[in-house]
DNA sequence: ATGAAAGCGCTAACAT
DNA sequence: ATGTTAGCGCTTTCAT
């Protein structure tokens, strides 16, 4: 039996036919572009036509179609995002979530599309977003596959890529210097007095800049013992809790004397204070630990945890107004913004 | 100085006129309809005329005009999904990665719509939303402003409303019900001999169901002492560890005697969980712990995780497969699917 | 299997 | 301040 308030039939819906600006303007008394310019350019009609359009609006329920006035001003105001994934891991959602907020305040409305890990998807979920025709592109992480990035550069769509700043931009860029997380993270752990440090690193692209920078600065500063390399555990993106767990005991069995833990996240970090704990061992009395992405549990685990912290709602924001003056043509292409970030010092160092 | 590469200008993209279906017609030697087809129906068309057609498109690098299409057709072959949040504590967005992906294949874009707290803001989203006519829409949650459930009847839109299979449907649902994980969850701790449960909830809608199917069933199977309430700490959305953490103190210090906690998230249970440990209280033997959602760290605690389960992956994909049978015509409007759960046993009971 | 004409609903450009 | 005309780039429809 069908409920009480039952669904509008699809069919019956769509065979009324849609009111248009046409309809609204003929109800209003004025001409269709009277009209459009009352509810697009409200300052430049008479107080009388606006009235009497915004009445007619509210009586008929007129919905514009965006995608009528896009087709002939040839601006969409959609903006695309690709991001590697959606999914509850992603360390990208909450620039995002900014990002999209800002965007909606000014009328545009986001398309997300998810690049996945496979390179050759790229080029197709690039395509098919540009025949959407976004006024800009927004590049989380980066596009590897050059085909894509062909495509993209011949578009000529404002286009900002964010997160990571290494690299040439095709257009602009906003994000920070991976490599110098991992140096500033390699002093950090060097000014405290720690002499032997480990790595608990990934493969993926910037988590393994990071490491990189992490190695470098660790070597320069000798935080080595003699004739060795800096224990270092490898895992395959993405982050798991149990990669900072097996981390710890694998680096642990290899060498023992180690007096510090570099984790390529948070989540990591959480791992390898969950199994130092397990093992009694103390944290940070014997153990140092050092995060990465400053996750919004890190203040409250036992203790709470040290860690880089990266202003996620500020970038954002910075990518979603630089997208925006690009559009409208009022910042230059070229330029890349270095957000930085900063180490957050907890219980766990 | 400016890169090797140098970002291409915009205003020089922008002047070359871009390349239009009538430019890869002429150059195959066919009318614009037939390139029309060869690319649409690419079946209905003679196999040399369609590699004529998809020679040059290849030489002329065209991107198809999907707004113009659409406007024609009224089909945009874009669905856009409400969400909440789109931030990292989102627990809707492996669902929507999921939906995505199948979306994506099927040739469908997706616009991410982020309706945020404010109640008087959905109005404006789905308005603004609905202004790009999309085939379907997808609301992760609960529309809650009458005003906009209104606008989106009188759309006609395909529309799946998912998670949340509470209420009468607009069109369609799939989810679960979130009443019924919380009385599982109660038979459960029961059926394994706790007898003093207490209850660490959230004030947002569907974790309060969970928690008001606990409450129910607790009381209805005597799981509290004579003359007193389930002990409750209730705390805002959205769930943190150290609601986790501070809920366990204070039904401790209320109620010494709980032995089980029945825990809104999994990131309350694994608060929950730290401050046990951090009080030497054994888990599971004085306290079992019961968190919800299986994250993907769950597995990993110390001890691991009782919770409970819901397949988002599979929850994501239902969702994109009625939405496109409703978008198809091919499913009727009323459907409720109910996915159910499953409450996974590890280590913390 | 292919083509010609018309038009989707809006706004740019030009008039008044 | 308002109206007229034309057309954005496709696909529907009807013809051949």
């Amino acid at each position: 039996m069908p409920p009480a308030s039952r669904p509008i039939p699809r069919a019956r819906a769509a065979a009324a036919r849609r009111v248009t600006l046409a309809d609204v303007a003929k109800l209003a008394g004025v001409s269709t572009m009277t009209a459009s310019r009352a509810l697009a350019h409200p300052d430049v009609v008479s107080p009388e036509t606006r009235k009497k359009v915004h009445d007619a609006v509210a009586r008929t329920g007129y919905v514009p179609n965006l995608l009528a006035g896009a087709l002939r001003s040839n601006r969409t105001r959609m903006v695309a995002c690709l991001v590697p994934t959606i999914g509850s891991g992603s360390v990208f959602m909450d620039a995002v979530q900014a990002m999209t907020e800002v965007l909606e305040g000014a009328g545009y409305q986001v398309i997300l599309g998810q690049r996945g890990y496979d390179v050759s998807q790229e080029e197709r979920l690039v395509d098919a977003v540009l025949a959407r025709r976004p006024d800009g592109l927004v590049l989380m992480g980066t596009v590897r596959s050059p085909a894509a990035r062909r495509r993209l550069q011949a578009n000529g769509a404002a286009l900002v890529e964010a997160w990571d700043i290494s690299g040439e931009p095709v257009d602009s860029m906003v994000g920070f210097s991976h490599r110098k997380v991992g140096a500033a993270t390699a002093r950090f752990l060097h000014e405290r007095g720690r002499k032997r440090p480990a790595l608990i690193t990934t493969d993926e692209p910037r988590g393994a800049q990071r490491g990189q920078g992490f190695l470098e600065t660790a070597r320069r500063l000798g935080l080595v013992a003699k004739g060795e390399e800096i224990p270092t555990y490898r895992f395959a993106a993405p982050s798991r809790l149990r990669h900072g767990r097996e981390g710890l005991a694998h680096l642990l069995a290899q060498q023992p004397g180690i007096d510090a833990i570099y984790c390529a996240t948070d989540l990591v970090a959480l791992g390898a204070l969950t199994e130092a704990r397990s093992r009694g061992i103390a944290v940070p009395g014997r153990l140092a630990i050092i995060g990465f992405g400053d996750a919004d549990y890190a203040v409250d685990t036992d203790p709470p945890l040290t860690t880089v912290r990266v202003d996620s709602i500020a970038l954002g924001r910075r990518v979603a107004e630089l997208l925006m003056a690009r559009i409208d043509g009022a910042a230059e292409a070229g330029q890349v913004l270095d957000l930085g970030f900063e180490i957050v010092e907890r219980g766990t160092t």
